[in-house]
DNA sequence: CTATGTGAATCGATTCACAGCC
DNA sequence: GGCTGTGAATCGATTCACATAG
């Protein structure tokens, strides 16, 4: 199956076969061919199929591929065929509407704990979970086994929480603040700064403009 | 300046490039140097120089470049040195969580009007907006002149109202619903996807496991 | 006849090596 | 000595063309 040398590129649609297959199933489809996922995503037959080739040939020539193997190859080499639990740091706006998100379960992650650091929100409930001090966070990952971590605190006190995490033992940490953090290489980190993701649309909308002036 | 033709993978880098040259002025530094730049953001010297040659070739030799000039170089090729409203849909938890955000302000963007279609929530306030029900949507359009949406409703609905926008007129959705948007070739559509953005995190920590086994 | 899997060719992005400027 | 800008070389990803299986 070949899982350890998957491409970066292939990396980052997996995720979206992933979906789509699920799409296919839930209208009882029982097969799905390389054209249809490549249409519904905006790719190419040759490149989904390149892309699936890379973990193993399971797709049957004159049918498809099985959904439900799809589906299952796909979760097995992501990890979620087991749910993972996740800390969440940091309880304002964004953190909030992120601890209560519900498709985080759907798709093999669960907020396990919820930490932040003012003592205002510290034993407020918010969807299922109690606040905990952000003094706890040590013990409770520990204790819990979380390897994972979603950083949504204000940007000037992400990089001091990131090394609590680092110091916790968590290997990835999923950051909502506008800052590059600064961790050990066998650490993963993957930011989502919102205005920049504005940026870029906007650039995208501009150079259509270009394109067809 | 030749902003027209830039590489898809500079256009990706250049937020990270302003954060930074941002983050340089306000530590009273007048220049940066490529390999400041890189240092910073994990990439290489050579990379950040070609990125910035892209958009005229403006650092010193044995110099850097200019703070200033750089910020404001990149804001006009991101078109973030005007001000530029966004409609916001949906009020969901992650709706009022992105309304609320100041973050957008302070890098050329302006919520300009929020909508939702549940008549529960029109006409509460969110930070500095009341809510607008959705049939509302073109009238403010298109008299606000509106090019760019964000859309935070939930999935079944998502592309029912990507719809409704592009009868508006707008050219960009920045889309958290997990689905793949249909939408005609003019208009931009960047998904934030929260738990795609966990699986690839995912991914990473068991490469990384991997690959120091 | 339909659809996969894959070597070969193409295309694009990164890195190297170095010439030129401060 | 320090740093930019860039042609040439390398590396990786996409597309093409087609052999092979249902």
């Amino acid at each position: 199956m070949n899982t350890g040398n998957i491409p970066k590129s292939t990396a980052h649609r997996i995720s979206l076969y992933l979906r789509q297959a699920e799409a296919h199933r839930d209208q009882n489809r029982t097969t799905v061919s390389s054209e249809q996922l490549a249409k519904a995503l905006g790719l190419t037959a040759t490149q989904v199929r390149k892309d699936l080739a890379h973990f193993g040939q399971f797709g049957r020539p004159g049918v498809g591929y099985n959904c439900d193997d799809l589906i299952q190859r796909i979760k097995s080499i992501l990890g979620t065929d087991q749910v993972r639990p996740v800390a969440l740091v940091g309880c304002g706006n964004l953190g909030r509407a992120l601890a209560t998100y519900k498709g985080f379960e759907r798709r093999g992650f669960r907020i396990a704990a919820l930490f932040d650091n003012d003592l205002h929100k510290v034993g407020k409930r918010y969807g299922d979970f109690i606040v905990q001090d952000i003094t706890k966070l040590y013990f409770v990952c520990q204790r819990d086994r979380i390897r994972m971590a979603i950083l949504a605190v204000p940007a000037h006190a992400a990089q001091d929480v990131a090394d609590q995490l680092v110091g916790t033992g968590v290997q990835g940490i999923l950051n909502f603040a506008p800052v590059t953090l600064n961790v050990p290489p066998a650490v993963a980190v993957s930011t989502v700064a919102l205005s920049m993701e504005l940026e870029q649309l906007g650039l995208a909308v501009r150079s259509m403009q270009r394109d067809r002036q």
